[in-house]
This record gives structure tokens, C-alpha cells and sequence, in this order.
DNA sequence: CTTATTGCAAAAAATTTGCAGGTAA
DNA sequence: TTACCTGCAAATTTTTTGCAATAAG
């Protein structure tokens, strides 16, 4: 686990457990949304033994903590990702399942209209519609 | 039921039925969000049997009738609502789980942005963020 | 009449929780 | 040594499916 992660647990009196750095590990490595249970997959190459409910909770725990990100990219499933410096956006294709990250320069003039029209401040933002050069399979993230 | 939804699911050969036309209208009335178990509640109200597994069959059918919307506003749960001529877009409160409706004149400059620089088409947006006038609550939608 | 549709019960999928034993600090 | 953390099993929650009975067209 990066010293990052580590330190943050440690400062706050959380415990470094290996099952933590794997899930943690995982994240970083694979820079992808993943599900618990691909996660839990992962986890498991390494260290087989390693239980749903302890990736679940670790999640809980990264979430709460800022380290991991939760996000909605369709109905039905959480995915996870790190917790990155630059908050970034997604566009979901909902033909072919593609997800492509955006930034806030590629967002225009969205987040000062809505603050000045709506009095409502955009964290992050989810598109959902089709990229123009997609086979359209019709999968889902 | 309406006309409207009514004459589609005949034209395609379906039948209608008290609890199609329940479904339909209680997502008509309510205007909101509704969950599969909100919807059923409330079509248990007028009709105390109706089952769980009936409304969410007829919600599919609806949605892949594009007759209703599945929405995506947070993790864990699917909403659905009707779908509107004009296509609408979705503004989530994080901290008081309110949830405003915007529409494409309101995106500004971001859809053509998104198409010239990213080769995407958005057809639906959710931005999650926080309202500058709200409590605080922490609710989800 | 015919067969799409329903209710029921049971399965599946996704997530959470209680608890006793294990282990990081 | 202490109490946080884990694995396991069982409970919840949300959604799906099989099947015989029912009702729409």
C-alpha cells in the first residue's frame, strides 16, 4: 500500500492489515471501476482466503475515508476507483459500455451556469448516451 | 392509463391490464422518482394483491417500451419515472437528497463540447453535487 | 378459445451484520 | 495485552424466474 493510504489509516488509528493493502493494491493498479466482487476476485489470486464481507467493509472504510471513490455508472452495481487529486467526470456509451474520464476544462461553461442559474454547486458529473464511433454492442459497465 | 401508452402496448400486441394501467398511473401521478417497491405500495393502495414481481415486470416492459425511464441517481437503488417528451436531465443534492430537473437549454455549451472534442453524444446527464441553500441532511435520494 | 399475464413461492444477486477467534500496534 | 479486524455463516435487501391458474382479446 502506498505510503498514502497507509499513513491516513495509521493517523487515525485504523489498523494496516494485509487485506486492506491488497484491496487498496488492486484499486491502484488496475486505475479502472471495479465492482466488490471483482475486487474480491483480485484479492484472492494473492490471497485466497480473503472473505466478501471484509471487502465490503474495507470499501466502506476507504470510502468513508476519501481514499476510494464510489460511483453510479449504471443501475444495479456499485463500482469503486481511487480517490484521485483531480476529481474527474464519466461518459458511459450505453451501446458498447465505454467509460471515458473527463476533467473539469472539458466540462465548458456547465458548472458556472448551474451555480448561477440553480444555485447548485456540480461535484461530479455522469453522461449517459452513445460515442459516435462505437460498435454498439449493448453492454453494460 | 392513457391513451397514450395504452394504444402502444396494444399496437405491439401486449394486453392491458388493471395492473399495467396501475403502474402506469401511479408513475404518471406522482411526477417523482419512484422506486419498484414505492410504486408497488402505492398500487397496492387501490389494489391489495398485486405483486412485487408483477410490477417490476411491467416496469421492464415499460422501459424497453420507452414508455418509462430508469434512472441512476445513486448507488443501491434503481428509480423510474415517466418518460417526457422533452428529455430531461438530473441535478442530486448530496447532502439534503434533493433532486432537481433540468433540460438541454439549461446544459449550456457542454453537449457540443462533449460531441466535437470526445466523439460522444450525451442524452442524459446526472450531476451530483449540493445545493447552496441546503440543510445538510445527508439523505439519499 | 388461445396464450399473454398474473400471483405465489422459491432462487439469485448484492450487500450487511453478529459473533468468536486471530492479530496489529 | 488490548480491542480492532477478519472469516464464517446467516440475515437483509433488491431483483429475477418457474409454474400453474387466470383473464384479456
Amino acid at each position: 500500500m502506498t505510503h498514502h493510504a497507509t499513513q491516513t489509516l495509521l493517523e487515525l488509528g485504523y489498523r494496516m492489515t494485509p487485506q486492506r493493502t491488497l484491496v487498496w493494491d488492486v484499486l491502484r493498479q488496475s486505475g479502472e471501476h471495479l465492482t466488490a466482487e471483482q475486487i474480491c476476485a483480485r484479492v484472492q489470486e494473492q490471497f485466497p482466503h480473503v472473505n466478501m464481507s471484509t471487502v465490503y467493509r474495507t470499501l466502506e472504510l476507504l470510502v468513508e475515508l476519501n481514499l476510494v471513490k464510489e460511483t453510479c455508472l449504471g443501475p444495479s452495481r456499485r463500482y469503486y476507483e481511487v480517490e484521485e487529486e483531480v476529481p474527474h467526470h464519466h461518459l458511459v456509451c450505453e451501446h458498447c459500455g465505454k467509460i471515458v474520464h473527463i476533467h473539469d476544462e472539458d466540462l465548458g461553461n456547465l458548472p458556472r451556469l448551474l451555480e448561477r442559474e440553480q444555485g447548485f454547486v456540480a461535484e461530479e458529473l455522469t453522461v449517459f448516451g452513445h460515442c459516435l464511433d462505437c460498435g454498439g454492442d449493448h453492454a453494460h459497465p
